[in-house]
DNA sequence: TTTGCTTTACGAAAATACTCGTATTATGAC
DNA sequence: GTCATAATACGAGTATTTTCGTAAAGCAAA
C-alpha cells in the first residue's frame, strides 16, 4: 500500500517551491535572495521554512557539505493539478471548464497561447 | 478613495460561502447540516465561523427574528476571480493559459464543455 | 410559569503557520 | 592555531485559523 503524504504546500512555501522549480536547485541564501525581491523577510525564516519542508518531504537536501542544497522533491505540475483539483471543487462546484472559462475571461492570452488551447481541446475530442 | 477589503475567504469560510451562494440564503442550521455531509464539525464551530465572516463583510445577516439569515456579501464570479488570480501567479508565473492547459489536460471535461470553451476562444480571437 | 429545545454570544483553547533571536558548528584566511 | 564569516540547529514568540464549551436569551408546549 502507498504511503500518501498529504503535504499541501503553504503560502510560503509555494513561494520557495517556485524559486526551487526555476533553478533546479538552490541553497538557501540563493532562495533567500530570490525571495527578498519581492517580500521582506529574515534569513533565519527561509531557513526555518526550508527545514519543515525538509521534514514534510516537499524538498530533498544533499549535505554533505556545510551549505546544503536543496532541490524540489514536488513537481510543478503535480502540484498544480492538487491546487487545481481542490480549488474546482472548493470554488467552481467540481466543474473544470466553468474554471477555464473564468480564467479565460479575466485575464489576458495571447493568441498563439489561445491557439494551443484550442488544439487541445481538438485533441481531446477526438479522443472521445 | 476607495476602501479596499483585503478578505480572501479561508478555506474554512469558503465551505460556508459554497452553501450560501447555492441556497442564497441560509441559516447556521442549514449550512451546518450541509457541511456535515462532507466534513466534521460542531455546530457552535460554523457558527462562530459565519459570526466572524460577518464581521469580515463576507455576508450580510438579518436578525430580525432570533434564527439569523445570512446571505453572502460577495459574488461567486468575484471570488473565483481573486483565488484565479493568486493561483496563477503564485503557481504558474503569471501565466492564465498555462493554468487552463493545466485544468483542461488533467480533469474531464464533456463534449458540451469543450465546445462552450472553444466558443470562447473564437471570441476573444476575434477581438484581437 | 416552568420546562425543554434551539439559538446566539463570548471567550478561550488547540492547531497551524510564520518569524526571528541566539547558540553552535564548519570553513577559510591569516 | 586564532579569528572572522557564514551556515545550520533549536527553541520560542507571534499571528492566524479552527475548534468548542458554557452561558444567556428567546420561544413554544404543557
Amino acid at each position: 500500500m502507498t504511503l500518501i503524504k498529504n503535504n499541501k504546500p503553504t503560502e510560503s512555501e509555494l513561494e520557495i517551491l517556485q524559486v526551487l522549480w526555476n533553478e533546479e536547485a538552490a541553497t538557501v541564501r540563493t532562495v533567500h535572495e530570490e525571495l527578498l525581491k519581492t517580500k521582506d523577510a529574515g534569513y533565519t525564516t527561509t531557513l526555518k521554512l526550508m527545514q519543515i519542508m525538509f521534514e514534510k518531504g516537499l524538498v530533498t537536501r544533499d549535505d554533505s557539505s556545510k551549505t546544503h542544497i536543496y532541490k524540489p522533491a514536488v513537481t510543478r505540475e503535480n502540484t498544480q493539478q492538487q491546487f487545481l483539483n481542490k480549488m474546482i471543487n472548493t470554488l467552481f462546484a467540481g466543474s473544470s471548464s466553468d474554471l477555464v472559462l473564468q480564467a479565460l475571461g479575466g485575464h489576458d492570452a495571447s493568441e498563439a497561447e489561445l491557439d494551443k488551447i484550442q488544439q487541445l481541446i481538438s485533441q481531446l475530442k477526438k479522443e472521445k
